[in-house]
DNA sequence: ACGGAGTTCAACCTTTTGATTGATGCCGGG
DNA sequence: CCCGGCATCAATCAAAAGGTTGAACTCCGT
């Protein structure tokens, strides 16, 4: 019997994740959370095997699903955290997976691909949704599409709306530096405008 | 008792807000549509009195729920069609109530507030989420945050990363008449730079 | 110790954008 | 019917952004 904790924010997802879920037979749904913090504290308690943890907790939360992975994976005995969440961006993945998340998958798969990665996770395998995995394969093939975290930052002011001159301040850094980065943010991401830039980072989610 | 079509492409929010809903006595889930056509099929025959209408139906969808709707109300006899959709966006909001749809209601909203809004809408009257009414009364008091389609148009290009070279080509215009937009869009939205103008549409839900 | 990547800056130039002013035609409400 | 908002375009100027070249420094791994 595989037991079983929910932690999402929205009512009609915890009851979708509980009736797809309870109608396997070796699944047992234990507990509930509504936070991200609850979720951390039910998770301490021994009973349970595998977490199942939203990323976004809606924007008057102030712990995200990534920090309470990495607070749960912290301790000894802890339960396997299985990543399920609504849109995947590498934004969201990349850190979850540091966090010691041992699977990611999105809402939308089917319920028998839920359960599978469900018993993956509790037998201490990974399980990543196939959009996932060919993702961070795609990664290790061609590092070109990393940004460093100086230019990530800059990239994100640019989302922000704010001009070159603005950028360098809050930064304390010169026109010429911003400009620099900027250059080899447009290289790497094979575009030659601000906004082009802003596009395409969202799109492979490097920005939220 | 009050009849239910469930429009939504995941499989775990259809599990969710069937469980919650049909706990209620006086309702009877009919059907469950996966898709934007399914939906518009099901909702043609007799037996049901209001649908739930996901808008996001995935990007490999040629239908969205917005297009459902207006085909399903656009019917006599038509059932009352409630929009359920996980973050609202003035973007998605207007489209749909112009569409004919009776309430709008968020996927995070408790379940008490989706119960009463369903028997709401099948008795005929509107049913808006908190927050989505809001933003309506805002619209009407400052008239000033409205962008008109041809500016709404523009922006979308510039939030794609165009030039105004480029955005005249699209559209068959002189880049003068693009820059006299974008003047107009800047003073509506407070702002002085494109990439700022789209991240303040943004915000307000202006744009996707 | 060497090379590469990242970060920082400078000078110069071209292109793009934004700001201003002004003009035309269309359409709908008072 | 006239006014205002919308859409269209022109011309001009200043500011911002983008492209290029070159260079110095740090850190990291081989």
């Amino acid at each position: 019997m595989i037991r079983l904790l929910i932690a999402d924010d929205h009512p009609v997802v915890r009851a979708g994740l509980r009736a797809v879920l309870e109608s396997e037979p070796d699944f047992a749904i234990v507990a509930e959370a509504a936070t991200a913090e609850r979720a951390v504290e039910l998770a301490a308690e021994p009973g349970v095997d595998v977490v199942l943890m939203d990323l976004q907790f809606g924007p008057g939360s102030a712990m995200n699903g990534a920090r309470a992975t990495a607070e749960i994976t912290a301790r000894p005995g802890a339960p396997r955290v299985l990543v399920v969440t609504t849109y995947d961006s590498d934004a969201d993945t990349l850190p979850a997976l540091e966090a010691g998340a041992t699977g990611y998958l999105l809402k939308d798969a089917p319920p028998e691909e839920l359960a599978q990665a469900v018993r993956a996770a509790a037998a201490g395998r990974s399980a990543l949704a196939p959009s996932v995995a060919d993702r961070l394969l795609e990664r290790m093939r061609s590092p070109a599409a990393a940004l460093s975290a100086r230019e990530t930052e800059v990239l994100g002011l640019v989302a922000d709306g704010l001009t070159n001159q603005r950028i360098s301040q809050r930064l304390h850094l010169s026109q010429a530096t911003v400009k620099s980065h900027l250059v080899h943010i447009y290289t790497k991401l094979g575009v030659d405008s601000r906004t082009a830039a802003v596009r395409e980072a969202r799109g492979r989610g490097l920005i939220r």
